[in-house]
DNA sequence: CGCTAATCATTAGCAGTGCTACGCATCTCC
DNA sequence: GGAGATGCGTAGCACTGCTAATGATTAGCG
């Protein structure tokens, strides 16, 4: 019957033992968890048609950066070569990004956006972010707000390392 | 070489239309789409051991309702009713719910937590915040009262509806 | 009452997206 | 020149979402 989400508190907010983030309790983090999860999920199936998210994410870092190598490409995307290799394929395969060999490392195979693929680029940059668009204009001013004020810290978050 | 992940600008701080959102232009919401499908992913592969994220989800809801039917769930984990039906019948593989008919209409099934169950909810109630947790310790003080203040309108935005 | 509609769950099959293990080609360094 | 490192690719698996179609049951209407 309930239509709508909700954060599936378990208990969460008792203090089961030391508390390792300083203003931020597990009930606050099990929420973070609980809403990034959903949004990410949503935004994977509220893409463009004709292009699948993967893919997308990945023409876009060709389209910006020039011209790049399969490695450079999947650690900057975050995923592992192979994966990263069948998905300049499936790019490839839909003629978006063209391989060319490296002239000085013929191991390397250099990724590039080709004309139809910088038109797709063109063509979806509106469509993509029209979802999270629509979710943000129905916000407050001051919800609107304090999330572009968080936008920094979860970049923050995500980048890898200690 | 870059190893560090970053938003794929690929020339979206220019207007190219209409600002559908007050206060956030079109660079903003790429940065924010961004970064919600990469948390997304990696809280979706840091998650504890022996259970799937999806598997873990539901199994919180099952425990949080009692007894719950399985459209419920769905309509609640917002997934179609086959995919939970799957995600349940994985549940009840591994003992942590078991199905009961229901009385006054047969066509329903029941799903609740088993013991083993509520013991694996509380095993991993810590471990599935870890990764987040992490994450959340290396911000400043700033950045973290940035986070939490914009969690009610993150929640906010996910939920369904216009 | 009895037939038809709607509802709930499930099965079957597909697609997308991540992984590891392994192999091949090539480069680097001694 | 050979050993190891490096870059890419293939093969195969796992997870998780979907739609279409089926079966069982219930609800509603004449």
């Amino acid at each position: 019957m309930p239509a709508t989400t909700r954060p599936t508190s378990t208990g969460d907010s008792r203090p089961s033992g030391a508390r390792p983030v300083p203003g931020a309790d597990e009930d606050d983090i099990t929420r973070l968890r609980f809403v990034l999860l959903r949004l990410g999920r949503r935004l994977r199936h509220e893409g463009p048609e004709g292009i699948t998210p993967t893919q997308l994410s990945a023409l876009s870092v060709v389209g910006s950066a020039g011209s790049i190598t399969i490695g450079d490409l999947a650690a900057i995307e975050a995923v592992q070569p192979p994966t990263m290799s069948r998905i300049v394929a499936a790019l490839e395969l839909d003629g978006w990004v063209e391989r060319v060999a490296d002239r000085s490392d013929r191991r390397v195979s250099l990724v590039r956006t080709t004309v139809k693929g910088e038109e797709e680029l063109e063509r979806v940059r509106a469509e993509r972010n029209a979802f999270l668009a629509s979710r943000l204009a129905r916000l407050t001013p001051d919800e609107r707000a304090a999330v572009l004020a968080a936008l920094p810290s979860l970049e923050h978050m995500l980048q890898e390392g200690e």
